[in-house]
RNA sequence: GCCCCCAUCGUCUAGUGGCCUAGGACACCACCCUUUCAAGGUGGCGGCACGGGUUCGAAUCCCGUUGGGGGUGCCA
């Protein structure tokens, strides 16, 4: 949550243009007209940086001449930070940076230091990926008079499994895309929790006013985490479990009410859907996964998936079809007598309810992975069961 | 190249000099339960990168090596 802002960079350009001002008047800063080919046609080495060729040639201001800060030649600038201790750096090892650019708007590194000493930030969290900048940020601070430098904490980035940074460009980092693939909140933010820290105890998942009080950014780890998907899926499986079953019917809606669903939607029918909801709920681990729990009520016909069909449409598939549809046009429709019948078809074949539902589900199902049968073909009801069983007899 | 950061099971971590024959979670394996699949239960596999110190004692402190990551823009 935050509770003032948000602030817009572009809209404060007169603020890091008085900075620049400072710094050229308090000789902190010169024009610089150089060029990388300039550069490199002194140095001779692609690898230095910036060697201070205009320092003292009192260039003034002119169209794409950029602006440089002047860095301190000795001494060291010391970060305090609460993940990673007080890293030191050799001044002498930092080029003159560009705090403007040649068309007179500032760097970012420029603006946020004059944003920061306005808003008088006093603790900096950020990615790791930040810490070489700071003692350029920090030095720049003193050079605009900003007072005490800010408390840093360097947070280890998270990597992918061949333990780069992640990027956006390379990996799936928007929270938006695990949102919409059914990846509770709660479950994102407790997961992301863990990595870097723990709550206290031999628990992870905890509820989130206990991390709150217990977390502290001096006890975070500094080195990278990977961001393990099989893991923030089992916490979301637990967080979708915890739900009350009218909550993950609720949070379900998305893919199961709208366009998104795999069926259209006047078909779908909310009372046979909370029916259904207990079943699912402990057999999902997305929510995304929801729509092919119960796919087959709100579809003409059985979803036959091939694989499925030929796993489980053999060996006494026939004669097991058959006798099922003769012994559901008139058992009563409840999912123990339902069950009772079809195991008493299965014994007559020496088969047990394991081996002898498989035909049934998967003519009536599509496949041979779902909710519990006999409380889906109570809900099916006995019309849509018979004629799925027909139908798959005459399919065989 | 140079600078910086980092290093406990495959992964995320607990551990802050003796409580560690290193604990938990995810993953994996086995068994139990069972109408499929899950869920649940029980058990198992598996780690202090390496080498030197310091100390009565080191996963814990120091140095080095190796390995990994990040930075090095008139990007943010």
């Amino acid at each position: 949550d935050w509770d003032e802002g948000p602030y817009f960079q572009s809209e404060r350009g007169a603020l890091y243009d008085a900075a620049a001002a400072k710094l050229i008047a308090d000789g902190q800063a010169y024009y610089c007209d150089c060029t990388r080919d300039s550069l490199l046609l002194r140095t001779g080495d692609p690898n230095r940086g910036y060697d201070g060729y205009c320092r003292d040639r009192d260039l003034g201001v002119a169209p794409g001449r950029a602006l440089r800060f002047r860095t301190p030649d000795a001494g060291a600038t010391t970060v305090v930070d609460l993940i990673r201790g007080r890293p030191e750096f050799e001044n002498e090892l930092l080029e003159d940076f560009v705090v403007v650019r040649g068309d007179g708007r500032a760097i970012f590194l420029l603006a946020n230091v004059v944003d920061d000493i306005e808003m008088r930030i006093s603790l900096v969290i950020r990615g790791e990926e930040h810490l070489p900048n700071t003692p350029k940020a920090q030095l720049l601070w003193q050079a605009l008079g900003g007072g005490d430098p800010p408390t840093w904490a360097h947070v280890p980035v998270l990597v992918n499994e061949k333990r780069q940074k992640l990027s956006k460009r390379r990996d799936k980092v928007a929270l938006e895309q695990y949102r919409d693939e059914g990846y509770l909140a709660p479950a994102m933010r407790n997961y992301l929790m863990t990595l870097g820290w723990a709550p206290p105890g031999d628990v992870e998942i905890v509820p989130w006013t206990v991390i709150e009080e217990t977390f502290r950014l001096e006890d975070v780890n500094s080195a990278p985490a990977y961001f393990d998907l099989k893991k923030l899926a089992a916490f979301n499986g637990e967080y979708i479990r915890a739900l009350a079953v009218d909550e993950f019917v609720d949070a379900s809606r998305p893919w199961i009410a709208g366009g998104a669903a795999p069926w259209p939607p006047e078909r779908f029918d909310p009372v046979a859907f909370a029916a259904m909801a207990p079943l699912v709920q402990e057999r999902v681990t997305t929510l995304a996964e929801v729509p092919r729990y119960v796919d087959f009520l709100f579809l003409d016909d059985a979803p036959i998936e091939t694989a499925s069909w030929d796993k489980a449409m053999k060996g006494d598939a026939a004669a097991i079809l058959d006798e099922a549809a003769a012994a559901y046009e008139t058992a009563d429709w409840t999912a123990e007598s339902l069950k009772e019948a079809l195991d008493a078809v299965g014994q007559r074949h020496g088969l047990k309810l394991a081996k002898a539902q498989a035909p049934v589900r998967v003519a009536v199902t599509g496949r041979t992975v779902g909710p519990p049968l006999f409380e889906s073909l109570a809900l099916l009801g006995r019309e849509r069961t018979l004629a799925r069983l027909r139908a798959a007899r005459e399919r065989l």
